[in-house]
DNA sequence: TAAAAATACTCCATAGGTATTTTAT
DNA sequence: ATAAAATACCTATGGAGTATTTTTA
């Protein structure tokens, strides 16, 4: 039995008559009829009484409709469901950021936007770290990531720069910065150890971006205490264990006893970007990154 | 789309090699790739990645193979279904009978005896005078009936007669004859009322046996009062308003104030009979009919 | 006799076969 | 070098067309 055999024995059974089911059908009536006595023949059974006025339905005929009604369009809607998951419009799009770059407020105004675009996709998302989120992502665990990269990038990856960020200090209330007026120079911070997130992935994260910063600035940083989270780390800085830098989106994050001080040019930035994998992207993770790319060239303050 | 192509699919899918697919198809490769490719043309997205070692779904081909999972098995069903239904095994048996002949032990070992044999089966019993039985079986909303039939029989329905049951007298405790020894001639309730089910069918039913049994007996019955029910028949005989004749089978029935006689040689008889369409009978009805035939042919005592 | 289905035949589109090439590891 | 898929080409099954006959109300 084929689908075809399925869809005349549908219009027979509508129409009564295999003439005009036939003619329904754009074809003509013997071969409808051989279809027809071909399924017949299949079952070992009739499935419609002929007369003279046309067919009616046997029993067995009732009861095989009642089993076949809803198979031509299940078969249709399968194709539709490939056709919209092909197309990113159907499916689950699973997102990763990173802590840090959770706070900028582009990743909430680009899934808004994602959903506004595409309502049948359900986002998951996932915060991990920026080594975490590449394994992830080759992994095909996650489909495309918010990451905070620095030069060198790891293959296999699309990695699309987004935003500079500059980077900002932050200090203890009571260290001997903190009520300076004017942009901080790195360089006074020389001695100070840096509070940081632990085991980075080389050339990645916001990690290298401090130390890249610092040894612009002359020196080589004095790294201090491991945090996992930002909120970890200004934690620690209101503890006075040491100071660190952060991007300037995460000067929303305000915590009683530090201060956060502009630095003086050159004023080291750290990226924000977006990663998905060059083999096999998921056209979930194209069209969220054509999204984000479309929100990135409208004005900064749109979202 | 054709089922063929789904069901190609489903073993490309899970053998996630062409070569062993086609082999597990009984085809060769070539035809499988291109019906796989035609499958993706028509859908308009790729189903699988090609690979060195195979194949694999893309995100379009396991959405795919979800949605299109269940046809093939739905498909075979159907067929499955229809078989069943044309065959008797599988639907709704609707029968009718008297009132008079549901006594007969015959019907409740009947019915026990089908649903053995066809489980799967529904019977949906009716009670009904002759008359309506006979239009509801010609309108196909009964398959079969037992009723009581004298001689002429309607064209179109072909009934079998079953078992001819002797009629016995019904008369009031009181009545003159109800404390004789012996059988009772049938003479002797010539001045007596007989108490008659109503409206029956021309040839058919209790009624023409009951004026038959009389005129063969030499008279010509006074019809008394009608009552539709043989309980409420027997209830206006101990009411001494009549007097009646009713199967042996009836006999079960017993009522205050009544008094059953037998008859003298010649015995007057009613059949039972089961009726069916000639036209259109529902194979569920000839397998019905064939266990009654069985049973009939089998010692009366075995039911 | 008129309308519908079945039969007879013809044709060709395409499913499937064989042989070979291309591709990727 | 090997295993898999794709391509090229051929064959033939069977789906569909036209013409006609059979059936039944």
């Amino acid at each position: 039995m084929e689908l075809r055999h399925i869809r005349y024995f549908l219009v027979a059974a509508e129409e009564k008559n295999l003439t005009k089911a036939a003619a329904r059908l754009k074809i003509s009536q013997p071969p409808l009829s051989m279809q027809i006595r071909d399924l017949e023949n299949e079952i070992g059974a009739a499935l419609f009484h002929r007369n003279a006025h046309g067919i009616v339905l046997t029993e067995a005929g009732q009861a095989f409709l009642q089993a076949v009604q809803p198979l031509q369009q299940r078969a249709d809607e399968a194709i539709q469901i490939a056709r919209q998951v092909a197309n990113g419009e159907l499916g689950q799009l699973n997102l990763g950021f990173t802590g840090t770059a959770a706070l900028n407020p582009l990743i909430p105004a680009a899934i808004r936007e994602f959903q506004k675009t595409y309502p049948k996709v359900k986002v998951k998302i996932e915060e991990a770290n920026s080594a975490t989120l590449i394994h992830k992502l080759l992994n095909e665990q996650v489909d495309i990531a918010f990451l905070r990269s620095s030069d060198p990038q790891p293959e296999a990856l699309k990695i699309q720069q987004l935003v500079d960020e500059p980077l900002v200090a932050v200090v203890p209330h009571h260290h001997r910065v903190a009520q300076q007026q004017g942009d901080l120079a790195l360089l006074e911070l020389k001695d100070d150890p840096f509070i940081m997130i632990p085991e980075s992935f080389s050339g990645m994260g916001l990690y290298d971006a401090i130390v890249q910063a610092c040894l612009q600035a002359g020196f080589d940083p004095k790294i201090g205490q491991r945090a996992p989270q930002l909120v970890s780390i200004l934690s620690l800085i209101s503890a006075n264990l040491g100071v660190s830098l952060v991007p300037e989106s995460a000067m929303q994050v305000q915590l009683a006893g530090i201060q956060h001080r502009r630095l003086q040019a050159p004023v080291p930035h750290v990226s924000l970007a977006l990663a998905y994998r060059m083999e096999n992207p998921s056209q979930l993770a194209i069209n969220f990154a054509s999204i984000v790319m479309e929100l990135c060239h409208q004005p900064q303050h749109s979202f």
